[in-house]
DNA sequence: AATCAAGATGTAATCGATTACAGAAGCTTC
DNA sequence: GAAGCTTCTGTAATCGATTACATCTTGATT
């Protein structure tokens, strides 16, 4: 009883064609007269047939599948924007690899493996930390071309990106503090070799200097973006002799532990502190007190980066050329922002 | 200078051999002798060869992925388990594809392409909820043996299960709460057609029926295991004229805006309110209480389930039987649950 | 020295689709 | 009715690896 699975040539038999046909009748249906492509479908139905997609790849030189290298699976920031990549990409016809670059393996290699042996015909990266060498690897074999950064990115790399406005979002933050009366601003920041850390600080020190105020060098906490990074902001923060009105947190997660811990010293946000996340992610507004932060459109990204990727990948002509798309940001203001007290 | 990707038979030219040793070089270089192997290796490096998977996929008739049915990627709880299934996965040198089954397109007939095209040899699904036809699809290509679920289930497919033990964390949730003093215990539910929901829920009011306790109807509040139900089944809970003291709550999700909502109106948990939850995400243990709840070990259900199903492909004999692996939970007592007021 | 086994390597068929090229059939047009 | 066009379909080469089988060495055994 071990019936094989079907082949193109057991479906020619049954409909009386040749296999050519049938290959046609399931790529372009326009090319047949309308009975012969009845008697196909009909036999394809009949067999249960299904394109053996190994054969069909290697005869094509496609793969119809894109690889996602996400920093860290885990955070709900990643995996919002891998599911609407999904649904674009799925839409469209590609399937969906996915690799975690946390993984022991060196992902540069594990990418370029990838990209190089056929299982995927794009990258969309999430992780702006790539190797230069991969970009040469990718380069040499033509495939630098299927590449697009997405959230994060790489200076080093003139290639597609899909970011939002960080800088904005930056300055919409200290704004927004300042308004509210606020002079003595922290920071909490990302990893240091993090991209998105480094352009939020930066926006965040620039604006505070053109609003004329000082931040202390000790006001720059460092973190890596996670709720344990934040926890640990928050005793520094209580710590300190001369402590900050408000708080601009690199992301949502170090915020709303930083102010959890502040809770349990006693401090009350946003009456002793006013502190403004980075993000949006689904939680801020459904935690007490809610959380003001500067929302950004994941869905909006992957969805771009998607689509920018499978336009590239339809052209015939390659182009290498960089193109930066800066998605909007927003200020959502919520309860953990108060002006400041008498 | 369109140099194409060089293919086996330049690196046998390269080395002076056969494309046939070239390929034992590959795959069993035990086969070789010391000084072939190294002219190969040698060649490889030399060339920049790379195998492509879909001509090694077609002949093989293996596709070295392995496809995973997520219900909502953006949910974190989902994410993490697929960051470890990875980490398995890729370390026996599967790829991991993975599909939203929140998508538009049919699910089932989605995967059933996937795995009857050759795209994946496998088949972890965290959806429970599976349908039939796609089952019988599957067994009718052989490829039932295939598939395994995680987290979730469906009793209609007899198939290996790596899951919690949910009854057992429902248990352990009002056997605390009793154990407090709390004798009026509501229970917000998952969706209705959810299988951890179910079992959650029966596991619930069969230990409260044990224990002597009486639940009123309304004390079942229906929720989704979303931040939005959550903070609805808050609503019902405080108009009710003779408000439980405790609630359980099927996702922590659900507990974390439940909470929150329960603050608005002025009700101090765990005061006038125990809570417990389900899953314990990471961020249970950085908001304000800190949530009281049944942990889960994610990162081991993936684990697991990676390396079930990875034993299943590498077995020769398919063995369809169904195996049921129970994960241990716990409880994790913290801030949300207290002694009955006085 | 003959026989045989084991080990190393090469030859060529094969996996299952796609597609260039060719041939057949039907229609126009002059 | 011949030539020329379309439109439809078939033949067979091709994508790039793996592997059954054959061949050739080499060394051991009797």
């Amino acid at each position: 009883m071990q019936k094989l699975q079907p082949k193109i040539k057991d479906v020619a038999h049954v409909a009386g064609v040749s296999t050519a046909t049938v290959s046609r009748a399931l790529t372009q249906p326009e090319r047949l007269s309308e009975t012969t492509r009845e008697k196909v479908f009909d036999a394809i139905r009949a067999t249960g047939y299904r394109v053996n997609k190994a054969a069909r790849n290697l005869r094509t030189r496609r793969a119809g599948a894109v690889l996602v290298l996400v920093p860290n699976l885990g955070n709900p920031f990643f995996s919002t924007i891998l599911s609407s990549i999904n649904e674009v990409l799925a839409a469209n016809g590609y399937s969906v690899l996915v690799f975690d670059s946390q993984q022991p393996s060196a992902p540069g290699q594990v990418v370029s493996d990838y990209m190089l042996n056929g299982s995927v015909d794009g990258l969309i990266t999430l992780d702006g930390n790539v190797s230069s060498a991969m970009g040469d690897t990718l380069k040499n074999a033509h495939m630098l071309g299927n590449v697009v950064f997405c959230c994060e990115w790489s200076d080093a790399l003139p290639l597609p990106s899909i970011r939002s406005d960080n800088a904005l979002g930056a300055r919409l933050a200290v704004d927004h503090l300042f308004a509210l009366g606020h002079r003595r601003i922290a920071h909490v920041t990302g990893p240091a070799d993090n991209i998105l850390a480094k352009v939020r600080r930066a926006a965040f020190e620039a604006r505070c200097a053109e609003l004329g105020l000082t931040v202390a060098p000790e006001w720059i906490i460092p973190g890596d973006f996670t709720l344990a990074s934040g926890a640990h902001a928050a005793e520094q923060l209580v710590a300190m002799p001369e402590r900050p009105t408000a708080v601009f947190c690199a992301s949502d997660e170090m915020a709303l532990s930083l102010i959890s811990r502040c809770k349990q010293h006693g401090l009350s946000v946003p009456k002793d502190l006013s502190v403004v996340g980075f993000d949006d992610l689904e939680i801020a507004g459904f935690v007490q007190p809610s959380l003001t932060t500067i929302r950004q459109d994941r869905t909006g990204l992957g969805r771009r980066a998607a689509e920018e990727l499978i336009t590239r990948l339809n052209s015939v002509q390659p182009q290498e050329i960089s193109r930066i798309v800066l998605s909007p940001v927003d200020l959502i203001i919520r309860d953990t922002t108060a002006t400041i007290g008498p």
